[in-house]
DNA sequence: GTGACTTATAAGTCTGACTTTTTGATCGCG
DNA sequence: CGCGATCAAAAAGTCAGACTTATAAGTCAC
């Protein structure tokens, strides 16, 4: 999925990273580099590489004569990809879910909309050939298949959209559909009415009409956020 | 409003980063870390710190035997505050400016309905605040004065919004603000129209009208789209 | 031309010495 | 006794050099 042991200081981060973003190093903590180096049994040059890294993500701050500081969740770049994938394998991961879902609701729609007038063909068609997809693997427990398509349908979306900024949650979006599909509803199909709005937004993109393919998104993204139980009330 | 020179390699990063993202160095371009470090006259230790920083930016990726390669835009992280920084500062800044406020048209007017359900009372009084403020500082060329309340406004809406993606978002709002503000209509006094649907905006969300605080904003976001010339036809 | 082998290259790693900043303790003075 | 200046220690920061490793690319035999 992700770029693994791609170096010593890949290795460590692998292990650090989960674990700060876990909050088994408490906003505050401090760490030493030496300390570290000395754990994970790596040089203090390959230690500090690890350290900048962390640093960029806001995970931490280094300064001298104190040591690495771990900081507050509200400090970190949740943006991140790398900080994104380590939240979603630890502890927080329910937290994560919602808030990616949350975020998902916002974009997606606007998305479609963009993406009903800068569509191209080929993008259109993919749309409606990924939208068959899940068609065809809607009944009979294929929801392998069904996840294949339905992460290829909402990655057109986001890229047809031609927002660059939108196109980069194509990743994020599709870790939150395989997350859904593997914890909840693992043996039942997927609800018809969604299948059957996915192909209603391929033809209200192919068609270009902007503000179908809006409503009709916003209405696939309130029934992810009502399977959170995120709603209104 | 950054972290300024915060090491040897955070200044070799103020002059790499901004050269890349600005496309000085085209995509499939390959440095060596020991010229780098020549040119920048530091050692291959710190060199190696900033190349680790670019990598986990996506900017750049590092291979044995090839070197330092310069990744094309759609493999960047421009959700990173640094890379957003960048960009702004560079060539591509009208680019990135759009780009910030079609996300922002879909984050914000989301954001508010949220807001609407669970902002604090603080938060409420905060926002009336900030849109009084806006209203005092809305005539006369006193555009200085009507930007910070601007932007506290819509901080603290994200924030309200008690989402974290979304609260992160509030530098990226204060940048396009301000780019806004510093570029078009440095002579013109607001709109006044955008004034009355913040202070309207206010009182939604203080009486917890969710829909009309998320169409409300929305109005404004359109509002911003159609200052840049995006829209549908 | 194809496949195995060799080589040159640039990143990767480690070590140890040295510098710089900053904290906190100590000391002198009012 | 309190307070500011001074000093020492601690940890990050920097550097230089030697060595290792992966690998792209060239070479040679078949």
């Amino acid at each position: 999925m992700s770029t693994p042991g791609r170096g010593l200081h890949g290795r460590v981060l692998d292990t650090l990273g989960p674990a700060i973003t876990a909050g088994e190093y408490p906003p505050g903590s401090v760490l030493r580099t030496d300390e570290l180096a000395q754990r994970f049994d790596v040089s203090r040059s390959v230690m500090r590489e690890a350290v900048r890294v962390l640093e960029s993500m806001r995970l931490v701050a280094s300064r001298r004569r104190v040591g690495v500081t771990v900081l507050p969740q509200t400090e970190w770049n949740v943006y991140d990809p790398q900080v994104i994938r380590w939240r979603l394998a630890g502890a927080d991961r329910p937290r994560q879910l919602r808030s990616l879902t949350v975020l998902r609701s916002a974009i997606e729609p606007v998305a479609a909309g963009l993406a009903a007038q800068l569509a191209t063909p080929e993008q259109c068609a993919e749309l409606t050939e990924c939208a068959l997809g899940m068609v065809a693997n809607s009944r009979g427990r294929r929801l392998q298949g069904y996840l294949v398509h339905d992460i290829a349908f909402h990655r057109v979306i986001l890229t047809a959209s031609g927002n660059e900024m939108f196109a980069r949650l194509g990743d994020v979006v599709a870790e939150v559909l395989t997350g859904r599909t593997h914890h909840e509803v693992m043996f039942e199909d997927p609800d018809p009415a969604a299948v059957t709005l996915h192909v209603q937004v391929a033809e209200a993109v192919r068609a270009g009409d902007a503000d179908r393919a809006e409503h009709l998104t916003r209405e696939i993204t309130v029934g992810a956020l009502q399977e959170l139980d995120i709603l209104a009330p």
